[in-house]
DNA sequence: CATGAATGAGGCTTCATTCAT
DNA sequence: GATGAATGAAGCCTCATTCAT
C-alpha cells in the first residue's frame, strides 16, 4: 500500500498556482526547497529572492509558478490535507468497528510524521512540521473569504467532514461532529506547539504519548451517548 | 463590581514596553487606536508609521513606547489576558459547587465580548476581535521562546492554570487539565472564526449558543470520573 | 469607392517591423488586439505579454513580428495616417474650386471617425482615438530623430505637404502653410482631448460642430490674401 | 520689476506633494535636479532612483516629498503656468490698446524661455524645454479626470481663460476664444519641437521669428470682425 | 514559425530605524 | 519628551529579452 500511495500525484486545485510546479524539475525544486526554507526561517522571513538563491534561480522564475509567497503556503497546506486524506481513506478502508475505525483516523490526524516517504520531492516530516506552525496563519488573513471562493479550503473541509461522519456512524444524535473533529485537528497543531514552547500549557511527558491520548479519549467522552 | 473593575489599572509587564503607554494621553491614544487599527487592516499591514498617521505623531514617537509592533500586540494580548483573568477571579469568587465554578469559567473565556466597559481607552470588544483573529500569530513565531523567557505568557499561563485546577477540583485523577483548558481557549476563537469564514468547519445555527454549548459539554464529558 | 478603399492593403515601411503582420492571421491578430488593448489601458501600460495573453500566444511570438512596444505604435500610426491620405486622394480627386478642395480636407483632418470600415480587421474608429490621445508620445521621444531617419514619418509629412499645397493653390504668398496645417491636425486631436477632459479650454457645445467650424474659420481667415 | 518677480515664491497646490519641496534644502534641490535630470534623459527614463543619484540622496528621500514621478512633472508644470500668468499680468497691466496688449500676451506664451532669471532654484530655460517636450504626456494619461479633480490645471485654465479674455475685448463676438488660445498654446510647443526633430512640418527659416509671426498672424485673423 | 521556459535588470514602494533638534 | 528629517535595506513585482525546441 505504501507504495501505491508514494506513486499516486496529487492533485492541487489550479488556482493557486499559475503554473503547475509539479510539470517540472524546476517547479519541483521550487516546492520541495520552499518546505526546508520556511521551516528553517518561517514563513513571515520567507521570501522569494531568498528561495530563489537556494534554487539558484531569480526571483522571476518563481513569479512563473506562483503569484506570490501566499499562494506557496497554501499550495503546501492544500497538498498536505490531501495527502492526509489519502492515507485517511486507506488506513480506515477495511475496518469495520466504527470505534476502532475513529480512534484510527485520530490517531492520523493527530500523530506527527515521523518518516519521510522519500518516494516525491516532498518531505512529509518537514511540511507536516511547517502545516502544524504556519497554518494557522493561512486561514487567519483578512481574505480568507477570497480564498474560499478559491474552493482552496475544499480538501480540508472534506477531510473533516469523513471524520465528522465517523463520529456520527458512533453517535448519531451528536450535535457538533465537525467543530469537534477541527478542534481536534488544529488544537493537536497546537499542543505539539505549546509542548515544545510553552510546555506548562500543556500536560506533556517525555516518552508518553499524551497528546494522542488526550484527544482520543476527549472525542471518545465527547461524544458518547447518554 | 463593574465599576471596581474598570477603574482597576492593569499592569502589564514592563519587557514589552520602552515608556509605560499607561502613564501618558500619547500612550494611552497609542494603545487605542492599535487597537482599532489592526482591528481594520490586520495585524500584517499595521505599521509604526500608519498608526502614527492616525494618531497625528511621527512613527518616532511611537518608538518611545515600544520597539516594534509585535511589543504592541504583545501588550495587547497580555492586557487582554490579565483583564479576562480579573473578570474570572470574580465571577467565581463566591461559587461553592465546584461544577458551577468551572461552568461559569468556561463560559467566561468562550463567549465573545459584546459591551465594551466604556471606562478605559481600551475598546474591549474590538480587543477581543484582535485577540481571536491575531493572538494565534504572536506564539506561532520563531522566537516564542525568547518572548516566552521575557515571561510574557505568564498571564496566560496563570489562567489556564485557574481553571485547570477547577478541573482538578472536580476530578482529582484527570491527566490533562491544562491540555483541555488551553485546548478551549484555542479551539473557541478558532470556532469562532471559522463560525465567520469557513462555516461548513462548524456547527454553528444562527441565534443559537452553539460554541458554548458544545465546549461545555466536551469538558465536562471528558473529565468525567470512569 | 468605399469599397475600393476597404479592399485596398496599405503599406507600412518595412523598418517598423520585423516580419509583416499583414502576411498572417496571428499577425493580423497582435494588430487588431493591439489597437483594442491601448485603448482599453493606454501605451504606458501596455506590455507584449498582455497582448500575447489577449491573443492567447506568449510574449514571444509577438517578438517576431515586432522589435518591441514602440513599433506597434508606429506601425498603427503609419497605417493610420496612410489610410487618411487614401481617403484624403479620394475624397478631393474631382473638386476644382481650390477653396471647397481645402475646406473639404480641413473636414477629413479634423472630424472623427465615426464608423468603422469592417472590411479590414483594424477598427478605425477605436484607432482614431489611439492616434489622437497617443500619438504625440511617439514623436516627443528622445529618439524621434533616430525614428525619423527610419522614414517612418514620411507619410505624415505628405499628407501635410498635400494639404499645405492646398493652401498655396489658394494663397501662393502665404508663408506658412506646414505650419498651419501641422497645427491644425495636431490642434485637432487636442481640442477633442480636452473637450473630454478638460472642457473649459475649449467653447465646445453639445450637438455643435464647434472643432470643425474654429479649425476652417482659422484655416480660411490665417491664409487670406492681404 | 524683474527683480520683483523673482522674488516671489510661486505657491503650488498642495495636492500635488507630501511635503512642499519649496521648505527645505533638500526639497528645492530635488526641484532643480528634477528638471535637469528630465530634460537630460526624458521623462519616461527618469527614477526617483536616478534622481536620488543625482543628488545623493536615496531613493526613499524623495518619496517623503512626492508620491510618485508623475507627481513630480505636475509640481514643474504648476509652476511653470504661474510663473508664465506672473509674467503675463505684469508684462501687459498698463497697455491700454487692446491690439497692442493681445499682440504682447501673445508672444509670452510663443516665445521661448532665453534667459534664466537666475533667482530661484528653477532653471526656468531648461523647464521650458521640458514643458515644451514632456507637458503633453501630462494630461494624455488615462487618469487625467482625477488629476483635473486635483484642481492641478487651475492654473493653466486660468492662463488661458486671461488670453481669452483679450482676445474678446477686440471681438465680443468671436465664438472661440479658448479654443484659439489654447491651440496657440500647445501649437506654440509642437512647432518648436518639429522645428527641431521634424523641420518639414514646419516653415522655419534659421534666424527668424517665423513661431512667433505665425502665431501673431493667425490670430489676428483668425478674430478679425467681418 | 510558434512556443514554453527562463532570466537579469530595474522600477516602485514600504519598513524599520536613527539622529539631531 | 516629542518631533521632523533622512536613510539603507529589502520587499514585491514587471519588463523586455533570449534561447532551445
Amino acid at each position: 500500500m505504501e507504495e501505491f500511495l508514494t506513486q499516486m500525484r496529487i492533485q492541487v486545485n489550479k488556482r493557486v498556482f499559475l503554473k503547475d510546479p509539479d510539470t517540472s524539475e524546476k517547479g519541483r525544486k521550487i516546492i520541495s526547497n520552499s518546505i526546508l526554507l520556511i521551516d528553517e526561517i518561517g514563513f513571515e522571513n520567507f521570501t522569494f529572492k531568498k528561495l530563489g538563491m537556494k534554487i539558484g534561480s531569480p526571483e522571476s522564475t518563481i513569479y512563473r509558478y506562483f503569484e506570490n509567497k501566499h499562494k506557496i503556503l497554501l499550495y503546501l497546506t492544500i497538498w498536505y490535507w490531501s495527502w492526509l486524506e489519502y492515507r485517511l481513506v486507506f488506513s480506515t478502508i477495511n475496518i469495520n468497528s466504527p470505534e476502532e475505525k475513529l480512534n484510527t483516523a485520530i490517531k492520523l490526524l493527530v500523530e506527527p510524521i515521523k518518516e519521510d516517504s522519500d518516494f516525491s520531492h516532498i518531505n512529509e516530516v518537514v511540511l507536516n512540521r511547517i502545516v502544524i506552525s504556519e497554518s494557522a496563519k493561512s486561514y487567519f488573513t483578512k481574505d480568507v473569504g477570497e480564498d474560499n471562493k478559491d474552493g482552496v479550503f475544499k480538501v480540508y473541509k472534506r477531510l473533516v467532514q469523513r471524520v465528522s461522519d465517523m463520529v456520527l456512524a458512533i453517535n448519531p444524535d451528536f450535535e457538533y461532529p465537525n467543530m469537534l473533529i477541527s478542534t481536534v485537528v488544529e488544537g493537536a497543531h497546537q499542543q505539539r506547539h505549546f509542548a515544545k514552547y510553552l510546555p506548562s500549557l500543556t500536560n506533556v511527558r517525555k516518552g508518553k504519548k499524551d497528546i494522542t491520548n488526550f484527544f482520543i479519549q476527549m472525542v471518545f467522552n465527547t461524544i458518547q451517548k447518554k
